[in-house]
Formats: structure tokens, sequence, C-alpha cells
DNA sequence: AAGCAGTCCAACCGCGGTTCT
DNA sequence: AAGAACCGCGGTTGGACTGCT
């Protein structure tokens, strides 16, 4: 009844991935595509389990992966993303070609947590975090006033509405943010920065009357026509391939072109490890 | 030079939905 | 239909690295 198990994991190698095991991963998976993680250790000859086979690959060995540092035109994207979509990380992802869901996650805990919190918005709510405080404190100012006046439970009702209001008012059209802008203008490594700017030019949008839908479908557009997205498009490794392990990742390739996708491998600096091995043993 | 704190990121863990027997 | 494994996701952790004192 039910399956087998994905792994038992007596015996299992844990920690960090040596060159030699990256090389049987992807060599297997280059040759035999992916069709069930469970079986690729034992095939592969290695001693993990399926699943950390499958968060290597996506993670590190994937062909298609995008190296380097975000750029500020991703940075931004990422958190015009955040904003509706949340902690959704593979959504968000899936916005960008050769990241994956991982490194973004990574980069908003590491860097764009802390750029908002240093710009005053709160890196939950979107929303500027002084103001938010204030409101907190009109809130506990007329509960505090409530309980020694006569105010009825209508009244009081009305002016938590009216405060959720004015809070609303002031997420909507940034004109509400003073505060938030001239904390921006006094950030001093940060004045005058271009990231400023486009940050700033976000936060506008986002917190004006934008359009999600119609942005999001300008930001598809855009990105579409950029070099690195086409570069991805042309590859031999789609998105929609990657993101999808039901589909033969080696019948994609056989398909295409290998030597193509080689040629990519070797503009990516960051393979260092992979650099010193013999080109012939790597693809034998 | 040593110790400490902060940063970064690869990898693990656990959960929930899906799929399979 | 039920139970168990698979898969993908988001949260968390641990260790390497860096900069400061």
């Amino acid at each position: 009844m039910g399956r087998q198990p994905c792994c038992d994991k007596v015996g299992l190698k844990r920690g960090p991935w040596t060159i030699e095991e990256d090389h049987k991963l992807m060599n297997f998976i280059l040759n035999n595509g992916i069709h069930c993680w469970r079986m690729v250790p034992k095939l592969a000859g290695l001693l993990r389990c399926g699943k950390s086979c499958r968060l290597r690959w996506i993670n590190y060995l994937r062909p298609d992966l995008k190296r380097g540092a975000f750029t500020e035109t991703e940075e931004n994207q990422i958190i015009q993303l955040h904003t509706c979509l949340g902690n959704r990380w593979s959504k968000i992802a899936s916005h960008f070609p050769g990241r994956t869901d991982n490194e973004i996650k990574n980069h908003w805990n590491t860097r764009i947590k802390k750029r908002l919190k240093h710009l005053g918005v709160d890196p939950l709510t979107h929303k500027p975090i002084e103001q938010k405080e204030n409101i907190e404190e009109n809130k506990q100012t007329i509960t505090r006033e409530d309980s020694s006046s006569s105010i009825s439970q209508g009244q009081e009702e009305s002016q938590d509405s009216g405060l959720e209001a004015k809070l609303q008012q002031d997420g909507n059209g940034n004109k509400g943010f003073p505060e938030f802008n001239d904390k921006l203008q006094n950030v001093p490594e940060l004045a005058g920065f271009d990231e400023t700017n486009d940050l700033l030019k976000n936060y506008e949008m986002f917190c004006g009357s934008l359009d999600l839908g119609t942005f999001l479908l300008n930001q598809g557009t855009n990105t579409s026509n950029t070099s690195t997205s086409n570069s991805y498009s042309t590859s031999s490794f789609s998105v929609e391939e990657s993101n999808n392990p039901s589909i033969s990742i080696g019948e994609s390739i056989q398909e295409h072109s290998l030597q193509k996708w080689v040629d990519s491998v070797d503009s990516m600096l960051s393979w260092d490890g992979f650099n010193n091995l013999e080109q012939d043993l790597f693809f034998f």
C-alpha cells in the first residue's frame, strides 16, 4: 500500500556538495533527464536523498541559472512583486528567468529588507513605519480617552474607521508620505542614488492608483525586451522547462544544441570549481 | 594577531497539497 | 477510499567570510 519511501535516511550524506558529487549529478541529469527525483541519487551513484539532489540542481547546477548580483531593476521588481505576492518566492522567482526562489528569498532577507527599513518602510506591509506607528499611537490614545470619556461604541468605530481610512489614504497617493520623502532625502548614503529614486517611484506607484494588472503586463513586456531575458529565451533551457521537472531536460538538451549550452556554461564565472575540470572529463 | 559581531548564502527542515498504490 | 510517499514551497540554520576593535 502506498508508495516506496523516498529514501532511507541512514547512511546518506548531508552538508555541502563536493565537486565530484556535482559532477555526478550533472552528468546523470544531462544524460538521462529528470523523471523521478527519488531514483536520481541511486542511479547517479550519490549518497544523497532525492530531495537534496533536486535542491542542488535547482539552486546551483541548473544551466540556465543567472549568476551574479541582482541589478537595480531586478531588485525593484522584486519589491514590486513582493507588494502584491507577499512571501511567495517561487511565484516571484518565476518572473526572473535564471533566478531561484532561494536566491530571491535570501536577497530579500539580507539586503532588500534592510534597505526598506532604512527608508522607513515596513517590509511586511510595505507601508511607512512611522505613520503606522503613529496610527497605532493614535488608536491607543483614543482607546485611553474612550475609557475615561463617554464616547459611544459607534463613535469609537467611526473614529477607528476614520483612522484606517486615513492610513489607506496615506498609503494611496504618496502625497501622504511627507516624512517618508523627507527621510529619503536625509539618508546620506542613499541620497542621490538612482536606486533611491527608483524605490521611491516604486512606492509611489504601488501606493498610488496603480493598475497592478497593467503594471505586471508591462513588466512582462519590459522584461522580454531586455537583452538578458532575450538570451534566456533563446537558450536551450527555457524557464518553463527548468521549473517543470516532468519535462525531460535531457531530451530538451538532445533536441537543442548541447554545444550551445556548453558555450553558455563557459561564460558562467561562478563555476570556478568546474572550470578546473577537463572538458572531456566533464562530458565524458 | 586575536576575538567578536555582522553579513551572506547554501543547505536543511517541516508542512501542505498532490499523486500513487 | 485510504494511507503513504512525492514534490514543491517557505522558514530557518549553520558555517564561511569580512570588517572592526
